[in-house]
RNA sequence: GGGAAUGUAGCUCAGUUGGUUAGAGCAGGCCGCUCAUAACGGUCUGGUCGUAGGUUCGAGUCCUACCAUUCCCA
């Protein structure tokens, strides 16, 4: 269990500004950040959940070039379509913003400081490109030309994507700017700095050490993100270069450097920082300086793991170790479109955007989450999705929600009426078996969820449901009514309860659903609002939390909870998004 | 080419430190129920655990090689 007094600090890896997310994006660090954000929240934790976009790089930089705007309004622009995506998803972000900042700005110079003072820091010269019709160095990547060995007229200055060989820029034939297709290119010395990572390998495998098998078990790394880690540092790590020959990002402070930026692998995480000292100035020190105090959770897709396993705590490390690093990482894999890739240029796959005109985003939550790729990679298709949502939303839960309301009110009308409370106690006492696996389930869920992992915390609360299906079931009230309605009464207000308590598990994964639930009751929640009204469920103390739902109270009985997703519906959707 | 991860029922996945007849959900068969969006509950069927070797009294679980997929690096 995680300590009750401890802060909780949460980052959603920063996507890259002009890369608008997909669903195997949301659910990669996104989602996944989210939801454990609103779990520890309702736990009473205090939460700092950070989130952002990573404005600079040359795909920015080019990106402005080609629709002729200046390169930061780009990036803002580029932004805002972010921040409505996953205000649209309900992130619950307490602090967002970008690495575009003077915060930012200032702690990469500190970092940058730091690292020179500490000797970690030396200068070498390279061979580049550069294109005097762009005015600007080319990247590998952005060179074309002949490829040598196969003769492919598109191979890149990285890698021939025909023959797969890899390139040297100086190796293609007839090479051209890829931006401009000029062949006016010349090949120039450009001075970089570069960090000494292999100096810094020792502190940073003391400090990746515990990581492995933390004697506490939920700052354990999962395999994959460790292996990755590892692998790094097995190897050796070596130097890595932290200058571009790009107009866009942080000039390096430095003589001679004026036309030079930081690499953005090197200024992006401290987004992490600085976004919080950006927007929330007054919490900074107690997050980020404060390492006993405070647990750090990072969510990412697997690719990013050697940046914030590796790069990133060596940078910090190097530049005087006075910042929070991150306890744990979770790594998650891709997920897939029908089989194949997600496809921007394709138009393959279900996009944010697209994603929420076609359903209210608690479905796709509900569906993620429920199939969050952990382990491997993991395939989206429409049929399981609807299958999924068929089943467990609409005939497990939603159903179970209405048989109970709507027979209720039927019989007994939309307020609970006052019966004997002999009559309650008795029902507690014959079903004390439904209360019991219902708590140990619970148990389970919030140590799965604590331990990050969706999948089992997934089953457990879909079990949770099936209990309440299950009970009904055996009670019969329909049947009971004949005979007994005082108890039948006593039973739909047990059932009542394991509504309520169904809602609260639900809304760290499905807030607005969670709402729909609560609202029957007349409970207060707020799906977007970061203050709780509401508490996770005492799995310890069962009788409370199952007596809360009690006579006198009103009923706002919906018709339907949840909508079912037909075939034909899915036939639809796979036409659309190309699947 | 090197490394990391993954490969378990038709589908999606669990399988802790190696130990009795390999688990769950979905799909499919059957039984029960009729309060509920024909929704629910119970039950059954279904796997030579990627392939080939090896260690062991005993391996899905450890070792070696190979194959496939994904990611990272070169």
């Amino acid at each position: 269990m995680i300590d009750k007094n401890k802060r909780i600090l949460i980052s959603s890896a920063l996507p890259y500004v002009n890369g608008l997310p997909h669903l195997g994006h949301l659910i990669g660090c996104l989602l996944s950040s989210d939801v454990f954000a609103r779990f520890m929240r309702l736990r009473g934790f205090d939460v700092m959940y950070v989130g952002g976009v990573d404005f600079h790089g040359s795909p920015a930089e080019l990106g402005a070039i080609k629709e002729g705007k200046n390169v930061e309004d780009y990036c803002n622009d580029y932004a805002k379509k972010h921040k409505e995506i996953y205000d649209g998803f309900l992130l619950s972000f307490d602090c967002f913003g970008s690495t575009h900042s003077k915060e930012n700005q200032e702690l990469v110079y500190e970092a940058f400081e730091g690292l020179e003072k500490n000797g970690f820091i030396f200068e070498k010269t390279l061979k580049q490109v550069f294109s005097k019709a762009d005015n600007m160095f080319l990247a590998d990547r952005y060179i074309e030309g002949t490829c040598p060995y196969c003769g492919y007229e598109k191979a890149r200055g990285d890698q021939c994507e025909n023959c797969t060989k890899l390139l040297d820029p100086s190796d293609l034939l007839n090479p051209v700017s890829a931006i401009s297709g000029s062949s006016d290119l010349e090949i120039t010395d450009t001075k970089h700095l570069f960090l000494q990572l292999q100096d810094l390998q020792p502190e940073l495998e003391k400090w990746l050490k515990d990581k492995e098998n933390n004697s506490d078990n939920n700052l354990t790394w999962d395999k994959q993100t460790y292996g990755i880690a590892k692998k790094w540092v097995s190897e050796g790590l070596k130097e890595r270069c932290i200058t571009r020959d790009l107009k866009w990002g942080f000039v390096v402070p430095r003589d001679g450097y004026e036309n030079k930026v930081f690499y953005v692998w090197f200024d992006a995480p401290f987004g992490y920082l600085s976004i919080v000292k950006e927007k929330n100035p007054a919490r900074f020190d107690d997050f980020w300086k404060k390492p006993d105090e405070t647990l750090y959770f990072q969510f990412m897709g697997k690719d990013n793991v050697p940046f914030h396993a590796v790069f990133f705590p060596s940078v910090l490390i190097g530049a005087g170790d006075k910042y929070k690093k991150v306890d744990v990482i979770k790594s998650f894999s891709f997920l897939n479109y029908e089989g194949g890739k997600f496809s921007k240029s394709a138009g393959r796959g279900v996009f944010a955007e697209d994603a929420l005109k076609e359903l209210p985003c608690d479905y796709w939550r509900y569906w993620l989450l429920c199939n969050t790729p952990e382990s491997d990679d993991v395939n989206f298709s429409f049929a399981k999705f609807a299958s999924d949502i068929n089943k467990d939303l609409n005939d497990i839960l939603g159903n179970f929600i209405l048989r109970v309301l709507k027979f209720y009110n039927k019989k007994y009308g939309d307020v609970i009426s006052e019966i004997p409370a002999e009559s309650i106690k008795n029902v507690f006492n014959e079903y004390n078996h439904i209360i019991e696996k219902t708590s140990k389930l619970i148990e389970s869920y919030t140590n799965n969820f604590e331990n990050l992992k969706y999948r089992k915390a997934m089953e457990d609360l879909r079990a949770i449901w099936v209990i309440g299906n299950e009970f009904i079931d055996y009670a019969a009230p329909w049947v009971l009514d004949k005979t007994d309605s005082i108890k039948t009464q006593a039973i739909l207000i047990f059932a009542m309860n394991l509504i309520r308590i169904y809602a609260v598990l639900l809304s760290p994964v499905c807030p607005t659903f969670a709402k729909k639930i609560l609202d029957i009751f007349g409970i207060d929640f707020n799906p977007i609002s970061n203050k709780q009204t509401i508490k996770w469920v005492d799995y310890e103390n069962m009788i409370d939390e199952m007596s809360v739902i009690s006579f006198g109270q009103k009923l706002n009985i919906p018709d339907s909870m949840f909508n079912k997703i037909s075939d034909e519906q899915v036939e639809l959707w796979k036409e659309k998004f190309k699947a």
